[in-house]
DNA sequence: GTTGAGCGTT
């Protein structure tokens, strides 16, 4: 039996009411039809004054009770992720308001759907992936012969924030999960905006407070690294990679001394572990947080992030490392070469600092083992689906019975079967899980 | 007419 359940976006918002299904269930899709990018429910309980989540499983919310009852139910977005202009009050909020406006400069890019039912056709993508925001192309692969379908196919918005969204869950379209992703393709298009500099013949006497003190007047500096001992190089990130790239090629002088900056080379282990054989990394394909630490766009201070989607083309690993023609000779390159290397934050744990390094911010070097860590940092949460950790939302299960699946159900991270596997008892593990089943492709943080 | 990790006849 159908009926029409009150949903607002916000306790206090005008409610809106959307149909469930004849088996009394509310479909996610139709629920994010009216609330885009919403991945749940919860409603306040007033027996207990607290909020209380709705069941979602395999794309379905189940009602609280025998039915729906005459509750006002609060559409739950992915953390980070209800960017609105009614959300005035930007203090605590700034972070992804923050993240929210450097997203905003950013293009499209054509988006990969897989795992399509081979059934589904492109008007059927289309009136799903709608509910984003405007499409400018929508694509099923085929086979050319049969015209049957490969089971995936490509999508393209026409606002980044609606790419953004979109990205940031799964989805349920005729009833299988898909996964939406940055085409292998297109991986690398994006670090052409390296927000990291290469300063080259550096003195002694320039501290990294120095760097960063003189690099603050072109745009925030969010991380100085200068290898220890010296070596007559240094790195400066910004927070906008438009900064960084305007001051590639330049000379200047800081402390009476004529520097040279460049683009920052990615690292040799993101070079060789991603283009040539993935397999030699596979911590990565196990990394939780791949998402959110991917692209570090976002103003991530720590080292270990900020190459990480660095993967330029194969042709532009030591060779580009920008010295400036001839002004350093080899050892100091392969020095630099070492120092981008050992920037790794993924690697083992022993090795994600070098010794002596100095930073001017004073975070610590986080290895992405404790999932707890991470998101905190991460301004481009937007990226990270909300990993199932997201009890924070509110919209995981609470009811009893089967919902023992809740977490890996959760916006779909899991099994495309129904039957789950075995439920982690961490919150940790539990990412590991759901995102784990996503193979490879680790280093770009794209997917 | 089957299938289920991947990567786009232009």
């Amino acid at each position: 039996m159908s009926q029409y359940i009150h949903v607002a976006e916000n306790e206090g918002d005008e409610p809106m009411e959307v149909p469930s299904e004849d088996d009394g269930t509310l479909l996610l899709t139709t629920l994010s039809a009216q609330f885009p990018g919403a991945c749940g429910l919860k409603y306040r309980n007033h027996d207990t004054g607290t909020l209380r989540g709705i069941r979602l499983s395999d794309g379905r919310l189940y009602p609280p009770d025998t039915d729906w009852g005459r509750h006002l139910y609060i559409a739950v977005f992915p953390k980070g992720e209800k960017v609105k202009e009614n959300s005035t009050h930007s203090s605590d909020s700034s972070v992804s308001v923050k993240s929210h406006k450097r997203f905003e400069r950013q293009k499209c890019s054509d988006l990969i759907v897989l795992g399509l039912p081979w059934k589904s056709t492109e008007d059927d993508l289309r009136k799903y992936f709608q509910q984003f925001g405007e499409l400018l192309m929508v694509q099923v692969k085929k086979e050319p012969k049969t015209g049957q379908s490969k089971g995936f196919g490509f999508v393209r918005f026409s606002e980044y924030d609606s790419q953004v969204k979109c990205m940031a869950q799964r989805h349920m379209i005729d009833g299988r999960w898909c996964d939406v992703r940055i085409p292998n393709s297109k991986e690398g298009a994006q670090q052409m905006m390296n927000r990291k500099v290469f300063v080259g013949r550096c003195t002694e006497e320039m501290t990294a407070d120095d760097l960063r003190h003189y690099f603050s007047k072109f745009g925030e500096v969010v991380d100085v690294f200068i290898p220890k001992p010296f070596r007559a190089f240094a790195f400066v990130s910004f927070a906008d990679p438009e900064t960084a790239q305007s001051l590639c090629g330049e000379d200047h002088i800081i402390k009476g001394a004529s520097v040279h900056i460049s683009g920052a080379a990615p690292k040799a282990s993101e070079n060789f572990s991603s283009r040539y054989d993935r397999r030699m990394v596979p911590n990565h394909a196990h990394m939780p947080y791949q998402g959110s630490w991917g692209p570090g766009r976002g103003g991530n201070p720590n080292h270990g992030n900020s190459n990480m989607a660095t993967g330029m083309g194969n042709n532009m690993g030591i060779g580009n490392l920008g010295l400036g023609a001839m002004q350093l000779n080899h050892a100091m390159l392969a020095a630099a070469q070492a120092v981008l290397s050992s920037q790794t934050g993924w690697g083992p744990l022993g090795l994600t600092h070098q010794s002596g390094a100095t930073t001017t911010n004073g975070d610590p070097i986080v290895v992405a083992t404790t999932s707890a860590a991470a998101p905190q940092h991460s301004i481009s949460s937007s990226y990270a689906p909300a990993p199932p950790l997201g009890t924070s939302n509110g919209a995981i299960v609470t009811t009893g019975g089967a919902g023992t699946g809740a977490n890996n159900s959760f916006l779909g991270w899991g099994s495309q079967t129904a039957e789950m596997p075995p439920v982690p008892h961490t919150v940790a593990t539990s990412q590991v899980h759901s995102w784990g089943t996503v193979p490879g492709k680790a280093g770009s943080g794209w997917n």
